[in-house]
DNA sequence: AGAACTTACGATGTACGTAACGATT
DNA sequence: AATCGTTACGTACATCGTAAGTTCT
């Protein structure tokens, strides 16, 4: 048993059991590929992987069994490698955090800048993609922290925190016909008048159905975009009533709009921190996580990779 | 970096840094362990052992923060290898325990004698040591299972688990004047006596000691014994008044001895179940621990076993 | 016919053991 | 002088890549 017997058996499960692509991805050939995997299986005395007569099919249920535990050995080894780098008392390396659009153009900005003066030899990469991207690029070690705030909770491997609470803002244009109102805009209110808001899986959009399904009033979602700036941009050429997150809009910056609040009207949303469970983090790695959570400090984060 | 390596810097932690001892206990060559361990720490870039010249005196900083992640690893190789021999379906192996003579003697034969009928084919290894022993035992994979009453608890890298409560019993020859008190038995009338018991770290010694010691009275331990079946012998002989756990007695076979409850004179005592964290464990294991306690299914003992 | 895995084979590289050497106690 | 680690060197084994072969779609 060797790691990259065990490398070969993880990957030829990403790559759906094809071992040319597994050589391919590894940049090694492919007949080395299919001695190794045998070699494993012999010396385990198991087979790992079902066959149709020579093509892999799948997992033999073994294998299935087998893979957890492959796979948390080789993290462990990766997680040896990247310790082993930090313990050369070095403060460079690379921190890759993953987010959604709202997260990396409103709230991580800040967080971005402060961590660069203090670690500047670390280079960071920052990633965007849908919540589920982002869990993906967590599992397979693209990244190192995800920011999101819906469906980082439904993987097993990973660990999620909660970073901080948010509320919905609505958007108008300057002569719309709720700012007229005078007391706090309701549900029906916002029925009444075409929608644009986020993507289903972004930014606490099932809150927003949510509320109206609860309050048995039908609505009307014109558009939907990812991210606020496109969403504000649609509501100025007059499209609709645009229900963003408030951290997204800012009375200073937005002087072509205006801003309601509907912290009232939709539940209350939490960002949160996804991490990969037993993967090791370098040092930077829990000060950009407390920079960005004042509360989340290395003991707290720490809990939580080891379940 | 491969296991090899690993196994070698493990070894020589636990050979105190002499690497003739290492390829000794390895079954390797010398000069084969010092190579690896310079390429590995070549290619880790750091210095994973101090060296006083050529001698290699101990742990660097970074070895020492290190080796935690080196030991884990090689714990799940470990369990690969382990788990893949169960999952080839056989019902044969290896199940080590380890128990202090009280255990041993007393509470393990009923479970040993059912679990041989159930699982014929796995060889069954029972260990006996001090409870630090023990816990050396499980540590270094020597034992899978350690029972004990005292001190298993305290060492981080091992889970423990309760399994039954035991109170003590108080063991006289058959003229012995506290046969005739008419009340129950205190312990100004014990310390009256000279004492035989365990010894210090064994089956309930301490809280004989804190008993004694809370109550303000002197009282005189003239033997102490790891067993049982010691300390009975020298009540025989008239040496002194017997304090055992009560399960090792039964007026049925100590015949030559009475036997007075000392349950309300001592802290009730826990015997409890170590397991190494981390540590996969065979089906027949969970088995065996289930048998021994009932409550102890398998579920609740991985939960505790992955912290 | 093409895609995918296995077998065969030769080249390279790595690991290991023996023996000699150097340093420390 | 004895113990312990390093250097040197030759052998054996493992890995890897290319090329040809086989089987399934």
């Amino acid at each position: 048993m060797n790691f990259q017997q065990l490398r070969y058996i993880r990957e030829a499960v990403r790559c759906g059991f094809n071992l040319t692509d597994v050589a391919a991805t590894l940049h090694t050939s492919q007949p080395g590929v299919s001695r190794q995997v045998r070699e494993l299986e012999e010396e385990l005395g198991i087979e790992i992987f079902s066959r149709a007569g020579k093509r892999l099919t799948g997992l033999t249920p073994p294998g299935a069994a087998l893979l957890p535990y492959v796979n948390r050995l080789l993290q462990e080894a990766d997680n040896i490698k990247r310790a082993s780098h930090e313990l050369q008392g070095r403060e460079d390396g690379k921190l890759s955090i993953a987010a959604t659009h709202s997260q990396a153009r409103y709230a991580l900005p800040q967080v971005v800048k402060e961590f660069r003066q203090r670690y500047p030899r670390v280079s960071l990469h920052l990633h965007q993609g849908s919540p589920k991207q982002l869990a993906e690029m967590l599992l397979c070690g693209e990244a190192d922290i995800a920011v999101a705030t819906e469906a980082l909770a439904s993987y097993e491997a990973l660990a999620t925190l909660p970073c901080y609470r948010w509320t919905h803002s609505i958007v108008v244009p300057p002569d719309h016909p709720l700012l007229a109102l005078d007391r706090p805009v309701t549900l029906k209110d916002l029925a009444a008048y075409p929608l644009i808001t986020y993507e289903l899986g972004y930014t606490g959009r099932s809150h927003i159905d949510d509320a109206f399904a609860s309050a048995g009033l039908p609505y009307e979602v014109v558009m939907t975009a990812m991210d606020a700036d496109v969403i504000k941009t649609y509501v100025e050429l007059e499209m609709g009533v645009g229900i963003v997150a408030s951290i997204a809009v800012d009375p200073d910056r937005d002087r072509q709009l205006r801003i309601l609040d509907a912290g009232h009207l939709f539940q209350i949303n939490v960002t949160r921190l996804g991490l990969r469970k037993g993967q090791w983090l370098p040092k930077y790695a829990f000060a950009f996580i407390e920079m960005f959570v004042p509360t989340l400090n290395q003991v707290v984060v720490t809990q939580a990779l080891n379940g």
